[in-house]
DNA sequence: AGCCAGGCTCCGT
DNA sequence: ACGGAGCATGGC
């Protein structure tokens, strides 16, 4: 068990930014997380978190995982002075953090991301997962699936992905797969990449367009420089922001404010 | 009931 | 190179 007080994280706020589909609730603050073939409960009560894990696995894993070595205080605080809605934004969703989550999982889950809500999103994850992933077991004898190899779903078919009810998106996800399988596209290679580079090589992913690239690089990569722009950030950028987002003042991290954004956009429409 | 959702591919110009 | 139709499904 490891015990941390934590500065600018809100795990109720990183649960539901909609970077990650596989967060749990469990509890007041309290939630299971399945991140690549690991699962962590992680508990937060005021500033101190509780990750239920030993030091090597919260060193190695959920350290890197959860940003905890970024100073997001440094991020809110380059935020202009003038500019009340990122400070509005930062305020609200202050506890946030940009992920680092594993690539070939993020691929899948942003490339069903496209054209559909955030509900629906984490249940087609969930069924993609039950349905074809791996069964995985934690030293407690907990039982969870992890997100089907690239190699698994090379050999469906889009009719065999139906009951995971992905729609449109299934044979994007099957051609994306046979892609990752074969080697034509190499995932190990783009985990070395630049940001540029990155973003290249994902967009030859069949179902991968500009959106979910950047989404991809921002939120398993960690190209903080990337600045996905969704239909929530467009309508934001069209009514706070119609010279443009001052893209260059936050560079190096613009990402960041991206997902302030974001989550505070996702507020306002409930 | 009808609009919309963390867009992309494909096919005309 | 660019713009727009079409796309599956279900939440609200």
């Amino acid at each position: 068990m490891i015990e941390r007080v934590l500065n600018d994280f809100d795990i109720d706020q990183i649960a539901n930014s909609g970077q990650c589909f596989r967060f749990h609730r469990v509890g007041d603050k309290s939630y299971n997380l399945i991140a690549g073939t690991h699962l962590l409960n992680i508990q937060q009560n005021g500033r101190t978190v509780r990750f239920d894990c030993d030091e090597d696995e919260f060193n190695a894993i959920w350290r890197p995982y959860f940003d905890l070595d970024t100073d997001y205080g440094r991020c809110k605080a380059a935020v202009a002075k003038r500019d009340t809605y990122l400070q509005n934004a930062v305020a609200y969703g202050g506890g946030l953090r940009i992920l680092r989550q594993d690539l070939w999982e993020t691929i899948l889950c942003f490339i069903i991301s496209q054209q559909n809500n955030i509900a629906r999103i984490t249940k087609c994850v969930e069924n993609l997962c039950s349905l074809f992933g791996e069964t995985c077991y934690n030293k407690s004898e907990q039982v969870y699936n992890s997100i089907p190899t690239a190699e698994r779903l090379a050999a469906c078919t889009p009719e065999d992905l139906a009951p995971v009810r992905l729609g449109y998106r299934a044979k994007y996800i099957c051609a994306a797969a046979r892609q990752v399988a074969s080697g034509v596209v190499d995932l190990e290679a783009v985990r070395h990449m630049d940001y540029a580079h990155a973003k290249a090589e994902l967009l030859r992913l069949t179902g991968v367009g500009i959106k979910v690239a950047e989404c991809i690089c921002l939120f398993a990569l960690h190209h903080i420089d990337a600045f996905p722009v969704d239909t929530h950030i467009r309508q934001m950028l069209d009514a706070h922001y119609p010279k443009g987002f001052p893209l260059k003042r936050y560079k190096g991290f613009a990402g960041v404010m991206q997902q302030y954004a974001f989550y505070y956009e996702l507020s306002l429409k409930d």
